[in-house]
DNA sequence: CTGTTAGCGCCTTCAG
DNA sequence: CTGAAGGCGCTAACAG
């Protein structure tokens, strides 16, 4: 296994390695046409292949950007990756995944990883715990995009979701259909994780802008494994919910576990609407009603935005907060 | 944004560039006590990241290895991306995860664009389109597994499953109920994608051990927007399968979706059984059984040998194919 | 115990 | 139109 270099085929063509080297790049300006056949021929003989480390290195740049994920579990976040991996695809530039796992520790360790890879940029879905070390890559000028959360006091372009628009939404869905008694169930709020937070504010304002009391016992922020314990709780209470809304897509799974254990009926004793798309909306029965978000044009601004910093054709323009638009989707299950 | 290098923490801290480098290598066998603090305080204080470009040039590894999907749509993709990250994590070596989307030229641009980038080795899932460029990676000794599907005259280690005993386990559930029109349905079968082809045979040995004929009007192979006019050509006929058994987990959503658009009732008019787990498998009304492959244990021994390979603890050893066992998993759906 | 030196494979002036 | 030389940041002998 021993690689072939520039200098082999330089040797074997009978030119020297800068000619190749030209070659490689396509900057046959003033090349004779005999030396550009004699060198593709040699390359193709030593199934030569270019070394992109000692490009890199000599270039001081890698046509690589680094993405981390807080949780790669979400349709969101593969939905959003697709579509950077896209952009990136038709610029020539590759993409390397990191999935945080909820875990600053962790989303810490890749952000250090991808420096020493020296990728051009990272979009990150901020865990919410690396503060300092955002800050110190913004000092850096490192080229740097926030999506789905927001952190605060850094003058970092993101790209958010309207999430109180997509709460209200939904409650007002509710509200249309007749339902008063409405709940919304969101994953675990410590760390003030932007959508969460935003979500349950906008689903305040929508009860308010109804005219419908908040009751705090319809509100639940619960880790997924205490889902079921929380919906147990709330569904047999005195006064349950008629409703409930699903901050994302695995806690809407977790209330259709629950409600497919207890036999309970949708949307007849219980409407349900998600935010977040999932493979199965439209083959459930009852199909599922849910929030979808613009995940495709979050990926595609996301990145597009990080390769002009990377290219140096956005230089200002610093700390943008872009809010894309919600939609729902109307099915059976309210 | 101007990096700091090894050779500037050198000169803060008064001592050589190789000094700093075995400090950062931790081979400081005969290393002052003050020196090093000294060297670790000047790392802090310049926020030096070392570069892994130039490392890996000099060193010829890059602690990466490639894998490329045939198709990331899939469950088992996914998940065993996830075992082979969870090795790799445990080596301190990184992944790069390419999708070839059924498509051997971008499985071919990705094997060239991986090799460039030096990864120190790679796990395909083989469209089955290069099976030069396979070779040629072989004939270079470059470390390399197969996973899912396999290539013939090729001395490369492959990690499969047992397909043949896929379908068995599912044929002999569904002629153990009392079915005996069974259907078999696959995505398209050229270029003679490993799992699907040994999945039909499996299913016609099956067949014939329970003295089952086999009716060829009760196997199809379709791309994906196909199936749903194969379905409607097999279940109006004259005399319609009463149990179909889905090839993946593709293959089994555009069935549910036929069903649920012709309100079939199952497993009542048509019993179901899928290869492959499905995240909704449980929530679905009736909870779907499926053969379920050890994806977990795939992707873990595929990472496990490429790493022994690749850090030339196993050298010899070329060729071999590992199957593994799937299992049944029954629900409702038959 | 620490510094010097010589590349890794490639690109880029700058001469010829 | 082509070649020679220097250097990207780091490591690995080999001297001191």
């Amino acid at each position: 296994m021993k690689r072939v270099t520039i200098a082999d085929v330089a040797n074997h063509a009978n030119v020297s390695k800068s000619t190749v080297s030209q070659y490689i790049n396509k900057r046959y300006d003033y090349m004779g046409e005999e030396t550009k056949e004699r060198i593709e021929k040699t390359i193709k003989e030593l199934e030569y292949s270019p070394n992109m480390v000692a490009k890199s290195l000599k270039q001081k740049s890698t046509l690589t950007i680094g993405v981390i994920v807080a949780n790669i579990l979400h349709v969101f976040s593969t939905q959003v990756i697709r579509a950077i991996e896209d952009v990136c695809q038709e610029n020539d530039f590759h993409v390397i995944v990191c999935n945080a796992d909820d875990n600053p520790e962790k989303e810490k360790k890749y952000i250090e990883m991808l420096r020493a890879k020296q990728v051009d940029g990272m979009i990150v879905f901020p865990t919410g715990g690396n503060k300092d070390l955002y800050e110190s890559l913004f000092n850096e000028g490192y080229p740097l995009i926030f999506v789905d959360r927001f952190v605060e006091n850094l003058p970092i372009d993101s790209i958010l979701l309207d999430n109180e628009a997509a709460a209200k939404l939904a409650v007002d869905h509710f509200v249309s259909k007749g339902y008063e008694r409405i709940a919304i169930l969101t994953t675990s709020i410590i760390r003030n994780i932007t959508p969460r937070v935003e979500r349950i504010s906008g689903y305040k304002k929508a009860l308010q802008a109804s005219g419908i009391p908040i009751r705090e016992e319809y509100i639940k922020s619960l880790d997924l494994n205490e889902i079921h314990n929380g919906l147990k709780e709330m569904l047999f209470a005195e006064h349950p919910p008629q409703a409930i809304l699903a901050g994302n897509d695995l806690t809407l799974m977790q209330i259709l576990n629950f409600v497919q254990e207890h036999k309970i009926q949708i949307p007849k004793e219980l409407a349900l609407i998600g935010i977040d798309e999932l493979s199965f909306a439209n083959i459930y029965s009852p199909s599922l009603t849910i929030v979808s978000q613009p995940t495709f044009e979050m990926g595609e601004m996301a990145a597009s935005l990080l390769l002009k910093k990377v290219k140096k054709e956005d230089t200002k323009n610093e700390g943008c907060i872009h809010r894309l638009q919600p939609t729902l989707v109307i099915r059976e299950s309210c």
